[in-house]
DNA sequence: TCTGGGGTCCTTCTCCTG
DNA sequence: TCTGCAGGAGAAGGACCC
């Protein structure tokens, strides 16, 4: 803990459903619901207008369809995020080199470290200024905490939500977090939050009068006494710039649950090599290769298994998975299946063998390249929303299908006369799409044959800048 | 009503080894 | 050679976060 208020931590406002409000004029102001389409999907963010109908996220897209019928509801455009997330970061890092992204929108900075600020004055104008700067970079809103250390100053970004700033001035902690739900700590989640209740402490200051050896009888030791010491306001965790990545994974959730065993080894299989393609990418090599499958019943079971040494050969990681496999019953069916590596490493003694060799790379989605042959049927249940606008879905669906394109909500397209715009909906062979772009007013709609040879896939636009012609 | 995807960390249990 | 013990590694599951 230091004396000065210099920790701060930025959460942008709804961030993805934000981005595609700036980039699409006619949703500003709309309830806008970003997540999956599918009939298993979730919701990733919604907009303060969608929050107001009970929408929150982590919640079935199906339920908030419910529970606000005309709000958009559109698939993430990770690629875009990342890019608005990078002009931020940037934004960050001319404060200090200290500087720990905790996601796309969510980061702690260490102003002392920069030279930024030494004090609650000018930590207070270094958070206000770049609240400025990320409007004036992106369009989008962002909220600043300030505190002595990264608990105090999460939880101060979370109190100023939306669009504010807070500060906690250090001695002043434990008079505010006492009346705070338990909840309010990270950590504490919903079985944290059961368990406590159940003990009836639902309070910070209730934690903090529990006593820690109470907390660790609870909860175990290294969760008690860490919820103990927070509930304190105590948090010695430095801002740390740089993190290894620990374990690589790949999963997908199935529209309708997999019974047929061959199906579900091909999918095994599938998953194997984009993990592979994903560890490779990173400049890795990983030993523990994991199988996760949940069950019809919404059970979870994982099953591990740590080779001699670490590996980014497909074909190894595959037989691995393969193996892990045979030891599941998947009667019922599946509904979810994974595969994972962790104990990850830099390179491995095999990479360079295989590199002298000429392996040759995964391909992420394609079909397994041993030959394992695609099972009848392999669309049917098939991950659901994933897949890439105006293309065939993704390997492994009817080559049959392959003519007929996909047009997600909510991607970008172009049209030969009409210029960039975005689907708003799709069906019965048509693909209805809103021409408008970020800066210009809300565009009109228009409906088109879903194979139009005019109409194409294209990149998002900028959020910032000139409005193309 | 029905629960994503990609991670991290912790706990508990079992097995192996010295 | 056998037994008991401690510690480490691995496996599995749970909780949590965004």
């Amino acid at each position: 803990m230091r004396t000065a208020p210099t920790i701060l931590h930025l959460d942008m406002d709804a961030f993805y459903a934000s981005v595609e409000q700036a980039s699409k004029p006619s949703l500003r102001g709309k309830a806008v619901i970003v997540g999956g389409l599918g009939p298993r999907g979730v919701v990733a963010t919604a907009s303060y207008e969608a929050r107001r109908f009970g929408v929150h996220s982590a919640m079935p897209t199906a339920q908030a369809r419910r529970l606000c019928p005309n709000g958009a509801y559109l698939i993430p455009r990770f690629p875009l995020y990342r890019e608005v997330s990078e002009i931020v970061m940037a934004l960050l890092r001319e404060l200090s080199p200290l500087v720990e992204p905790l996601s796309l929108d969510e980061a702690f900075v260490d102003l002392e470290a920069g030279g930024t600020a030494f004090d609650s004055a000018s930590a207070r104008a270094a958070g206000e200024r770049l609240r400025a700067d990320i409007t004036a970079a992106t369009g989008l809103s962002g909220s600043v905490g300030l505190a002595g250390s990264k608990m105090l100053a999460k939880v101060a970004s979370e109190e100023a939500k939306p669009d504010g700033l807070l500060l906690i001035e250090p001695g002043t902690e434990r008079e505010l977090l006492a009346p705070m739900p338990v909840r309010t700590l990270p950590g504490v989640g919903p079985a944290t939050g059961e368990h406590l209740r159940r003990a009836g402490i639902t309070t910070v200051g209730e934690l903090a009068e529990a006593g820690e050896d109470e907390l660790v009888r609870m909860v175990g030791r290294a969760h008690g006494v860490g919820l103990y010491r927070m509930a304190l306001g105590l948090d010695d965790r430095p801002v740390v710039a740089e993190r290894d990545a620990k374990s690589v994974s790949v999963e997908d959730t199935f529209d309708v649950d997999l019974h047929d065993r061959v199906r579900i080894r091909y999918e095994v299989q599938r998953l194997a090599d984009r993990c592979v393609g994903r560890l490779r990418a990173s400049g890795h090599s990983g030993r523990t290769i994991v199988l996760k499958v949940r069950r019809y019943d919404f059970s979870t079971l994982t099953r591990s298994e740590t080779l001699r040494g670490p590996t980014d050969d497909p074909a190894v990681v595959r037989e691995a998975a393969a193996r892990l496999l045979e030891g599941v019953d998947t009667t019922g069916g599946v509904r979810l299946l994974g595969v994972g590596v962790s104990g990850l490493a830099d390179y491995t003694q095999e990479d360079l063998f295989a590199q002298a060799l000429g392996a040759v790379e995964p391909e992420p989605g394609g079909a397994p390249p041993d030959g394992t042959p695609e099972p009848e049927g392999a669309a049917e249940g098939a991950p659901g929303s994933s897949g890439a606008p105006g293309t065939p879905g993704a390997a492994g669906e009817d080559p049959q299908a392959a003519v007929v394109r996909h047009w997600p909500a909510g991607s970008d397209v172009r049209h030969a006369v009409y210029g960039p715009g975005w689907v708003q909906g799709s069906g019965v062979g048509r693909v209805t799409v809103r021409f408008e772009q970020p800066g210009s007013p809300p565009g009109r709609v228009r409906t088109f044959q879903m194979d139009d040879p005019e109409l194409e896939a294209s990149d998002p636009l900028p959020l910032v800048g000139r409005p193309e012609p």
